[in-house]
RNA sequence: GCCGAUGUAGCUCAGUUGGUUAGAGCUACUGAUUUGUAAUCAGUGGGUCGGGGGUUCGAGUCCCUCCAUCGGCUCCA
């Protein structure tokens, strides 16, 4: 009677098994210790819990912790074991919703008018971990719509009735584990005693569905692992990723402040910052000026009737600080450069000849960021925008959109940009005429193009629909800060909107007027979030070029100052940026305090020193690189810096 | 903007259940020291405890309110 099943293992080889068996038992005959690591299994193509009966032929793969999709169900029989936590302690609350997420789970919950704390996190991680090691297997439970609704409806959780109600029967389920059921599609391990070490990390407000129309619920966030080492190691790592926050090391190597006389969300550049902002401006206009950009400067503020024009007003006035009068008429802080570039675009009477116009600027803008969402530098209320604004005719559109991918690759090289993902945004075609410009034409060709030239140039990217811009598709940047939160570092937009908008033209060599195609660019994005990034990418050490000070000269003692100022002299004729540490310290303390400051390179000066016209060269991290030549080393130097600035 | 937490010298932090002149290290300043690859020694200065209001004989410590920051949510042309 034991009818027997095929199953095809992700090598290509198989196996005969006695129909309902299950992936865990399977796992068991191949070996204990295999058994004892599998979560869940991908069942043909879908991910199923790892106690899932087969009955026919099927290929299968065992999935662990090794998995993505093996932490996922971890996590998310976490959000569970949280909940039953939650239930156990707080009888009678509310649950939303509690997935898992990319580095952990949480859950939403109402609390009514309990509140939390963090010293009740610790109550209810005790909790969790003696729930875990009653070691309750979770179950699974196909029910059907009208029994859910009842089940939910009786216990009284209004937010799991109206999941259900969005579901279709026939398609719903429950999972068990102990005492506690929840609404859940799965899948989930085998039980809860797979979960070892435990973590909830804090406590936020959420609201239900993501909707800030909607009730807030309190989001409790949490991580787990099989193994307390795990969980050691996760903690070790959050504490690494805290040391090169920017907004610690900003502080710490005096790039910039905030203050609160001056408010918030506004920026102060130190002495160090302000020239990260020079040499970051030294690159972009090199490298403009070599792709025969134009360099112009604008306003900071512009009439109410132009931001009408662009049509910014009233659509973004939300995110633009309110305007002030004078004699009769309303100005706004500018948000944006282009409506700025778009008027000299416009200064002049353009001919096809003319086409494509580069018109630069490292333009300072104002937005109005709701005060819950600043963030150190990388969302602030004013920036410095690398901006430009490339005026061309649909022909050239390609080759221009191509040129100025191709910058952004070589910023990216310049910087070592290696974790970030391109985001290409489209539009949905039947939203054309109200979320998007009615020109199917233009959003097709246009997206085409796009298109082409990201897979041409290798880059890999993952394509948003229904995310473009209203005025054209767009390509951007994301990067992460080290605690996590994505940011859109650099875009590049293509806009046949204000053109039109604008009434820019220019004669084609038929003498009849046409409109150009925009593209927006910003490959540095701004500065303020430019340099937040890359005072965490480069966790304060940065490259020689960029560096604030870029050679600390010590002299052993007093005798020593004098070739200490010599050399000194040697570093600022070539343009070094230079810091003379006295002597009035022992060298070991001067040495750790340029070390802190994470400048490049000591220059350490001693009788052998001055005898023979050496430096004993010490790098940044890595520490004495014995006596060099002096002139020798600043060519090195001098070279370095050249590599990116070309001088 | 919403929910929650936090806010003590320039920086990092300590300040028991409210009780005499609010502490430490680093920094700064002064003096001594003249040093060889991540912290020399001594002395001095510096906060009224985010702002305002209140409770109390008495508040950094309790309450209210405003501001800022932090963690999320929402937002992000």
């Amino acid at each position: 009677m034991s009818q027997q099943i095929r199953v095809t293992f992700p090598d290509g080889s198989q196996r005969s098994f006695p129909a309902g068996i299950t992936p865990l038992e399977i796992a068991a005959a191949i070996s204990p210790s295999l058994a004892k690591k599998v979560l869940v299994a991908r069942i043909d193509d879908t991910v199923r819990d790892a106690f899932t009966p087969l009955h026919h032929d099927v290929t299968l793969r065992l999935l662990t912790w090794d998995d993505p999709e093996g932490k996922a169900a971890f996590w998310h029989s976490s959000a569970h074991l949280l909940a039953e936590a939650l239930e156990a302690l707080y009888p009678g609350i509310k649950f939303g919703y509690g997935p898992p997420i990319e580095q952990g789970f949480y859950y939403d919950v109402d609390l009514g008018s309990r509140r939390l704390t963090e010293a009740d996190l610790e109550v209810i991680e005790k909790k969790m971990a003696e729930l875990a090691a009653q070691n309750n297997n979770y179950v699974r439970i196909d029910i059907s719509k009208s029994e859910a609704l009842k089940y939910f409806e009786q216990k009284g959780d209004p937010y799991k009735v109206e999941t259900i109600l969005e579901l279709n029967d026939g398609e719903i389920s429950f999972y068990r584990q102990g005492n506690f059921v929840d609404l859940c599609r799965g899948p989930h391990i085998p039980s809860t005693g797979y979960i070892k070490a435990i973590k909830l990390t804090n406590i936020a407000g959420a609201y239900w569905k993501g909707d800030a129309k909607n009730k807030q619920l309190t989001r409790i966030y949490g991580i787990s692992f099989p193994k307390q080492k795990d969980l050691d190691d996760f903690l070790h790592m959050q504490e690494l990723a805290r040391q090169r926050d920017h907004r610690k090391l900003g502080k710490e190597l005096g790039i910039f402040i905030f203050d609160d006389d001056v408010g918030p969300g506004l920026p102060l550049w130190l002495p160090n910052g302000g020239v990260l902002i020079e040499q970051l401006e030294k690159l972009a206009k090199k490298t403009e000026e070599e792709a025969g950009y134009v360099r112009v400067r604008t306003p900071h503020i512009a009439k109410e009737s132009m931001y009408l024009t662009s049509g910014h007003l009233p659509y973004y006035q939300d995110s633009m600080f309110p305007p002030m009068e004078l004699e009769g008429i309303r100005y706004y802080l500018k948000a944006m450069n282009c409506p700025h570039h778009h008027k000299i675009y416009a200064a002049e009477p353009r001919s096809y000849r003319d086409l494509p116009l580069r018109i630069a600027e490292y333009g300072t803008v104002y937005r109005y960021e709701q005060s819950g969402e600043l963030f150190g530098l990388m969302r602030v209320r004013c920036m410095n925008m690398n901006d430009a604004h490339i005026y061309c005719t649909e022909d050239q559109f390609a080759e221009e959109f191509r040129a100025v991918n191709e910058m952004y690759l070589r910023y990216f090289k310049i910087f070592g940009i290696e974790k970030y993902v391109m985001r290409f945004s489209t539009h949905d075609p039947a939203k054309r005429g109200q979320k998007y410009l009615d020109l199917p034409e233009l959003w097709q060709k246009t997206e085409d193009m796009v298109r082409r030239v990201l897979i041409e140039s290798k880059i890999p990217f993952v394509e948003v629909p229904d995310e473009a811009a209203f005025y054209g598709p767009k390509v951007d940047v994301q990067i992460w800060s080290v605690i996590g939160r994505e940011f859109t570092l650099a875009t590049n937009q293509v806009d046949f909107g204000q053109p039109l908008r604008f009434g820019l033209t220019y004669i084609d060599r038929n003498n009849q007027p046409q409109t150009p195609i925009v593209i927006h660019r910003a490959p540095l994005g701004t500065h303020e979030r430019f340099i937040g990034f890359l005072i965490e990418h480069y966790a304060g050490s940065f490259p020689l070029w960029l560096a604030p000070v870029q050679v600390a000269v010590l002299p052993v003692a007093d005798r020593h100052l004098e070739y200490a100022q010599k050399v000194l002299h040697q570093l600022k004729q070539k343009r070094l940026r230079v810091q003379l540490l006295g002597s009035d310290e022992k060298i070991g303390k001067r040495i750790r305090t340029a070390e802190i400051a994470k400048i490049p390179y000591m220059f350490i000066v001693g009788d052998r020193e001055a005898a023979d016209g050496t430096v004993s060269v010490r790098q940044h991290g890595k520490g004495d690189l014995g006596s060099m030549a002096t002139d020798a080393i600043i060519d090195q130097l001098v070279k370095q810096r050249a590599e990116v600035l070309g001088d």
